[in-house]
DNA sequence: GCATCGATGGTG
DNA sequence: ACCATCGATGCA
């Protein structure tokens, strides 16, 4: 095609999400990235994962927001534009990977929770804390570009998977904001036990 | 299946 | 003194 910008000698590589994409608020980026794919380099390695839990935190306002206690060294690349990481090290042991969405100086971010290895890689990817150490992602790569070739995102393919919505984990510290829906969830993975479905029925197919 | 507990170290 | 976790253990 004549206004084909990208890779022009190499057939059709699948494109990568975007500025345009990362830029959105929180709830959309967290259902947008369930299906979608997560590809690693590391080490002149590729894994690939099938993204299937997310979570959004979404302002100051949220209390289980790590910047509901303001701009800290931790916290000041939750300010950076959509589209970087966010890596945080927890419990002593755990790195926690997120998505920072929305403008710049506007934190809000999305925590990977869940995944499925691609390419017959067998890994267990069913949990944030396995998912970073599976994919040697720690706070080195915190505030890294997330559309370059060290860690990006595909599309999911259509049709999207039926998502399912449930309160976020291990957030009962944070009062009324421990209840709100923000958790998604591929409804047909094997990440979501008959328990999730039958307590949280599928919202109805929302705009897409 | 569910509840409880300890590991382990950055953070404010 | 917490904490956006995990694996082991105990019990049903």
């Amino acid at each position: 095609m004549s206004h084909d910008t990208h890779t022009p000698t190499k057939a059709s590589a699948p494109p990568r999400l975007g500025l345009a994409f990362f830029r959105q608020d929180a709830i959309t980026v967290a259902r947008g990235l369930i299906g979608s794919t997560l590809v690693r380099r590391y080490r002149g390695r590729l894994r690939r994962a099938r993204i299937v839990e997310t979570e959004a935190y979404v302002g100051p306002h949220d209390l289980a927001c790590h910047a509901a206690k303001g701009r800290t060294a931790r916290t000041s690349t939750m300010y950076l534009p959509g589209g970087h990481a966010y890596v945080y090290f927890i419990y002593g042991m755990y790195d926690m990977l997120n998505v920072v969405t929305g403008p710049a100086d506007d934190p809000q971010a999305v925590l990977l929770r869940a995944a499925e290895p691609l390419d017959a890689w067998p890994a267990d990817l069913s949990g944030p804390g396995k998912l970073t150490r599976a994919l040697h992602i720690t706070r080195a790569q915190d505030a890294l570009d997330l559309t370059g070739p060290a860690l990006h995102f595909l599309p999911c393919p259509s049709p999207a998977p039926e998502i399912a919505i449930t309160p976020r984990i291990g957030v009962d510290y944070a009062q009324h904001w421990k209840d709100a829906p923000l958790r998604f969830l591929d409804a047909a993975s094997a990440a979501v036990s008959r328990r999730i479905r039958a307590r949280y029925p599928l919202t109805s197919e929302t705009r897409p």
